[in-house]
DNA sequence: GCAAAAGTGTTATGAATACACCCATGC
DNA sequence: GCATGGGTGTATTCATAACACTTTTGC
């Protein structure tokens, strides 16, 4: 089983059972994810998906959000199982989660953190241990999906945020220009957003402030699709 | 750790890791499910989703499969990974995946089986063990939310059916009435079907036979539906 | 010829899209 | 006063839903 590190609990593979966070971010409008260094001396080191392993049978929940919240400073965020792999070859399974964190969330990382963690842009190339490219492929995929059909694009932006913030994060995510007053009119119709007194100032116009209704339903009826 | 069986590989909680698959086929005009009884001999006995232990760390994939195989004498069929449950009381990990067979592979369970299997309808009120009614809820609400938007009804059918056989399965299955000219209409716009020179003689007019289309996508191009 | 299931079109309503200009503020 | 981003309405197209009768066979 390569790469032991004895004193390493986060990292230790002893068990052939460990839990993966994909956490995803929105910071200098890109959409970014967060990655921990396979060795951190190694300036050319390949980059894992953060992780915990399993020891006993506690909550999965729980260890993606303890691992979730020692790599984040946050604690209270979205959180969701993604997937269980298995690679016979590593002899690890590993139970993977996905985490949204907003943007205040991201901060430098602690030193007491095991490893130092860092956000990538999720179209940086980067070299990535074992099947964890194809994990945050997945975890993409996922995200793009659920966006289209859940409330899940506002755990990216702050409590209060302009529409042009929602939009753009919109855009960020599905990787194309959404029509302004298209955009509106249904986010608006769809009652899960409601006005606050606030305002955004900045360059041009001032911008009225919108939250989450926390008491709509997330989950968008949906239609037949098919057949 | 409850009911050891020292002799029994496929129920061995030694490991704890298991792989559970639960199995949908239609039968008798109904939807059913596969269960184990927990103690063959006790007639009042409590009913366990199929499962095996997982030893090591093989696919998972496979072992779902072997899993699908040794009860129902059915290997290709469409299996799919449900979700992973963890209950910290009873210590096991549970890795569960669901499975459709079509209704030919309904067969009376062989004898060197581990423990006789049995179908029930997914109404009946039967005494399950541990989270199992759970995960069972959740992987019906799960083939109901799959059916509406990619092809999935086809492994519930033989190769051939015809189009009211396959109305019946989608209103079974969504435990509701469907207009079928509209249905009809929209299975063919979809393209993912196409006659066969067949037909079925029985009461009243024979019905044409139609088949899957395997170059068919299966997944609906989804239009957006959120915002 | 009748029972039983297969097959077949049209209309009305609601949703999605495409599209261009005025508004409020900071400098 | 001008640059910057915020905000607003309409017309067209397409998808969905509701709805009833004719056709083919076995008996």
């Amino acid at each position: 089983m390569e790469e032991q590190h004895p004193h390493d609990r986060q990292e230790n593979h002893d068990s052939p059972v460990e839990v993966r966070v994909v956490v995803f971010s929105l910071q200098e409008k890109k959409l970014q994810a967060l990655f921990v260094p396979e060795d951190h001396a190694d300036p050319g080191t390949r980059w894992t998906i953060p992780g915990m392993a399993v020891i006993g049978c506690p909550s999965l929940e729980c260890i993606a959000s303890e691992c979730l919240s020692t790599y984040t400073n946050q604690h209270e965020s979205y959180l969701e199982q993604l997937y269980t792999y298995s690679s016979p070859e590593r002899g690890i399974i590993s139970i993977v989660y996905f985490a949204l964190v907003p943007q205040i969330a991201i901060t430098t990382a602690r030193q007491e953190r095991p490893k130092q963690a860092r956000w990538f842009p999720i179209d940086t190339p980067l070299l990535l241990v074992g099947d964890h490219a194809e994990i945050l492929g997945y975890a993409l995929r996922r995200l793009r999906y659920k966006l289209e059909y859940t409330a899940v694009g506002f755990d990216l932006l702050p409590e209060n945020f302009s529409l042009s913030e929602l939009q753009a994060t919109y855009e960020i995510i599905l990787g194309e220009k959404l029509d302004k007053r298209n955009f509106r009119r249904r986010i608006l119709k769809a009652n899960i957003i409601e006005p606050t007194p606030h305002q955004r100032a900045g360059e041009g116009r001032p911008a009225r402030l919108f939250r989450y209704r926390h008491d709509a339903v997330a989950e968008v009826k949906t239609r037949r699709l098919f057949p």
